[in-house]
DNA sequence: CGTTTCATTGAGTGCGATCAAGCCGTGTGG
DNA sequence: CCACACGGCTTGATCGCACTCAATGAAACG
């Protein structure tokens, strides 16, 4: 981390902020590779950096002391995370894939943030995507059945694909722990919709959306 | 909501920003009194305004199409909320007694905040903690059981009273809606929770923690 | 080729939902 | 004062969905 050091503190003084939400990030912070499984940070590590995916997949999760696993969230190229925190990182993070991240200091957002507000505007606009993802999500697992679950798991896999041929790039273990479910129930009703003529899974990791008002007609 | 307009812009013109994220918003908007039931703002409403309870207590609701009811959160005397939105609300928020509540003009984040960045801080902070809550409260519907959810349930309100003797402001409703659950299962967990000499209630809204221990150990 | 890991399928169980009464505190009117 | 209705809560009986346990199948890897 000693490498970040530096190269950090220099682009905090950067004097003139960018635009708008969706200016680049780059400037502030380092470029970091991880492989496939590897931590990028632990739950309950203190919480002094954040993160752009740029890419790769990344997801976080939560171990609880019975042993169940829970899955936060996926990020794909470019969405933010590691915002998950007080004082600590309630998930750890952990790349999906091999991928590449930006990371950024977070403690400038607490002292010397208030010389850059644009990069404010930017953290506070990405808890808040943060937020309204998380409470999309609380929603699903409060009311719905596994196979509502699973079907908007594939719907949402397909509008991030932006086409109708999707590959995921996780495992059902992961769509399991996710969605609140187990990895059987998960196989089962990927076969029922399957079977259902919804979607057309061409091996366990890739599929065709074939009906997708079916689809959409079951997120309620 | 005129009335507001005046108010809120002299007050965003305030040149010494208060120190800290426990600074009184009182300057910044005007209060409002909502009656038991009444509606603050309603789902899928243009977002333009925030809220700090002042005194009462106010929940969030989300109602799908298909009917069901999810309750986002309760909020309590100096909660912040209505940060749930991107354009537009995604919850609609009550009056869960009669309350008083604190009314800030929220476009002023997007435009006018870049003079006041200890409001833009204090937002920021509300919206992580906002996040937080949603985090766990996820955690709660995720992966437990109809008991670990009433029991965490319970726990957090007597955490919130301070004390060991609680009265809870929402009914066996709410806590289904909150949790996941239906009032038939609330109800015998209740029962249940009682039984086991854990909790002692006098009526249905409050109750006394006999064993807390074993109502912490619920949550793992 | 064996080993390991992950996905699928099957059989049986159990937890929480559903359906249906009953209970109790509160309010209302005779 | 009692009779009655009403809403919120509890309790009981039954059902079905998702979990558990177990076996098999299918890739990936050394």
């Amino acid at each position: 981390m000693s490498l970040l050091g530096p190269q950090l503190s220099r682009s905090f003084q950067s004097a003139s902020p960018p635009p708008d939400d969706d200016h680049d990030l780059g400037r502030f912070g380092a470029r970091m590779g991880f492989a496939r499984n590897e931590e990028i940070y632990a739950q309950d590590e203190e919480a002094d950096l954040f993160y752009r995916v740029v890419s790769g997949v990344v997801r976080t999760t939560h171990l609880t002391s019975d042993g169940r696993r829970h899955i936060g969230d996926f990020y794909y190229a470019g969405d933010v995370f590691g915002l998950d925190a007080g004082k600590t990182h309630r998930f750890s993070a952990e790349a999906l894939t091999d991928c590449v991240v930006l990371v950024v200091r977070r403690a400038a957002v607490g002292r010397a943030a208030d010389t850059d507000i644009a990069l404010q505007r930017l953290i506070w606009t990405a808890t808040c995507r943060e937020l309204e993802r998380t409470q999309a999500h609380l929603m699903l697992l409060g009311r719905r059945s596994a196979c509502e679950k699973v079907a908007s798991f594939l719907l949402e896999a397909a509008n991030r694909a932006g086409g109708d041929l999707v590959t995921l790039p996780m495992g059902r273990q992961d769509m399991a722990d996710y969605l609140g479910l187990t990895i059987e129930t998960v196989s089962r009703m990927v076969t029922q919709l399957q079977s259902e003529g919804v979607v057309r899974f061409l091996d366990c990791r890739s599929f065709k959306v074939i009906r997708r008002p079916a689809l959409e007609a079951m997120l309620a």
